[in-house]
RNA sequence: CGGGGCGUAGCGCAGUCUGGUAGCGCAACUGCUUUGGGAGCAGUGGGCCGGGGGUUCAAAUCCUCUCGCCCCGACCA
């Protein structure tokens, strides 16, 4: 409860028998937050940046990024998906023009004002009283009225239907809380919009990129989780049905990490998007929305992390093999440095991504650096490898114990398959972990009792209880929010969980 | 926005109560010895003590205002 006093009296391990050093002090046990924060410094992926609540991402956590929105972009293309770019700057009136949807972004607006700055009496810089804008815009906290408005002016006949559209961007919500990666006020992300002829349509495109993210995730990030219809209360605002995918962390929390919006005609009345329909008519399109962001990486980071640090699925890691030359001698260190990077063509040559660390560093740091970093395989290549023509490895899904020695050849057989593997012990260790960390429960007492005896996790829980007003108390007394009413159980059952 | 904690070298911290020339560990740099899971010795460099204003002969230290960070809560597709 009182965390304050606690964490300071958890935070140093009491100098005990330190048995096995970690990479990363606190352990995740230890304290979780600030675990999270050490893995993102220790893996050299973003900092804090001079803006209040801005993150700075490093080329290290770009990387990841890029291979993270480099494949699914292809995905979203094949589905039919035209990328565009609208503007970062949203008229206030835009905004305003749908009830729901101002309701539930008008406080976390970053608002411009002004076009010019002028010397201020005390030095620096004001902005400049006879340069107000007539109307002020907002930085986007999403895009659903400017590119509505633009679809309501490029969408006139059925003929011109579906509108399928998809914007890599940043966008703004002044948090008040921030963390990097899981909450930022800026943060970057893909919103696709889409504007149909019928609600059928509109739904089974929402549903459709829902089953892409999930696959995404699964596929290529190697974690799993439960997607599934918002309930009500979670429900983006202005959208007739949203659907999330929720993942759980290794603290027992759970985090969204896509969602996908039927927003039904609520945008295209109060838009004017506006076609003929084959009857001749006037109608009103149906249009969707859905996203995952730079959230979703920081949700990676605390499902697969452990307490030396990250540990990136193999499919988006930015360094797939890191190849480390074992020099004993001066001597020697050209020779081998000549066979790592032969080594390392060859791999690279057959796709994957791979470096040799050829810093001037003692052999331990670099390898520590290699574990931080969360890079898949480790090889080690010394005079010993070099001499049999062979290369030693090390997983980092398993640590020091898979260490094992094979020829180039052997290696460059079997390293497809070594990845493959990790990826899925990996996602196998996270659909245990979160088939172990979900609970169910009949009635309200029973969830009560669940999280009085301080446990966490998923608490799966007949939909009919959210109507049990002590129960809605409980959870609004101890943060536990309605996650997703799963698809597997259709629709009998919903989520609790504390969620970041 | 409420409650709590905290800003001192790149990082982690002591010094603040009781005002008197800025310290420790790690990292960095140089040299030698080392190098297959976090090395040893010797030496060197590095500070607007978050910022402004005040009190004082004198401020990291006292007063005041402010900015920022962390944790919890509220809020949050």
């Amino acid at each position: 409860m009182s965390n304050a006093a606690q964490q300071k009296d958890s935070s140093p391990p009491a100098a005990a028998p330190a048995a096995q050093r970690t990479a990363i002090s606190p352990t995740r046990a230890e304290n979780f937050p600030e675990w999270y924060q050490e893995v993102v410094k220790a893996a050299d992926m973003a900092e804090n940046s001079p803006v209040r609540g801005s993150m700075i991402i490093k080329p290290y956590g770009w990387a990841l990024w890029e291979n993270m929105t480099a494949i699914f972009d292809k995905w979203l293309k094949n589905y039919g998906i035209q990328n565009a770019y609208f503007p970062l700057l949203i008229p206030v009136s835009f905004l305003a023009k749908e009830a729901e949807h101002v309701e539930g972004f008008a406080k976390e607006c970053a608002v411009v004002t002004h076009h010019r700055l002028e010397k201020g009496p005390n030095g620096g810089l004001i902005p400049s009283p006879s340069a107000e804008l007539e109307e002020p815009y907002v930085v986007r906290p999403t895009s659903e009225t400017i590119i509505g408005d633009a679809m309501a002016r490029w969408i006139q006949s059925y003929r011109d239907l579906p509108l399928k559209l998809n914007q890599w961007n940043n966008v703004m919500r002044w948090e008040m809380r921030t963390r990097l990666f899981l909450r930022t006020s800026e943060f970057l992300w893909h919103e696709g919009h889409c504007a149909f002829e019928t609600a059928d349509e509109a739904r089974a495109d929402a549903l459709h990129v829902m089953g892409l993210y999930k696959k995404f995730f699964q596929d290529y990030l190697a974690f799993t989780g439960y997607d599934g219809p918002k309930t009500a209360e979670e429900r983006f605002p202005g959208a007739d049905e949203t659907f999330g995918f929720e993942a759980m962390m290794q603290d027992g929390k759970a985090l969204q990490a896509a969602t996908s919006h039927d927003l039904g005609q609520n945008f295209s009345k109060s838009l004017g998007i506006k076609f003929q329909g084959r009857d001749g008519k006037e109608a009103h399109a149906w249009t969707t929305s859905w996203a995952y962001s730079t959230r979703t990486l920081g949700g990676m980071i605390m499902m697969h992390g452990d307490d030396d640090g990250i540990i990136m699925p193999p499919r988006v890691a930015p360094i797939q093999i890191m190849i480390l030359p074992v020099v004993k001698n001066e001597s020697e260190s050209g020779e081998l440095m000549e066979f790592c990077n032969k080594v390392a063509e060859d791999l690279k040559k057959a796709g994957f991504a791979t470096q040799v660390d050829g810093r001037d560093m003692r052999t331990p740091d670099k390898m520590w650096s290699a574990v931080k970093k969360g890079i898949p395989v480790r090889v080690e290549i010394g005079q010993r490898e070099m001499e049999q023509n062979s290369v030693t490895f090390v997983r980092r899904d398993l640590g020091r114990e898979s260490k094992t020695t094979a020829t180039v050849s052997a290696f460059m057989a079997a390293i497809q398959g070594v990845l493959d593997d990790i990826h899925n012990t990996l996602l196998n260790r996270h659909k245990n972990f979160t088939a172990a960390n979900t609970f169910d429960a009949k009635s309200t007492t029973e969830i009560r009792d669940f999280y009085t005896a301080g446990k966490t996790g998923f608490v799966r829980v007949p939909v009919e209880l959210l109507n049990d007003q002590s129960l809605n108390q409980f959870r609004k007394e101890n943060a536990i929010s309605t996650r997703c009413m799963p698809f597997e159980d259709e629709g009998r059952s919903v989520l609790l969980a504390k969620s970041y």
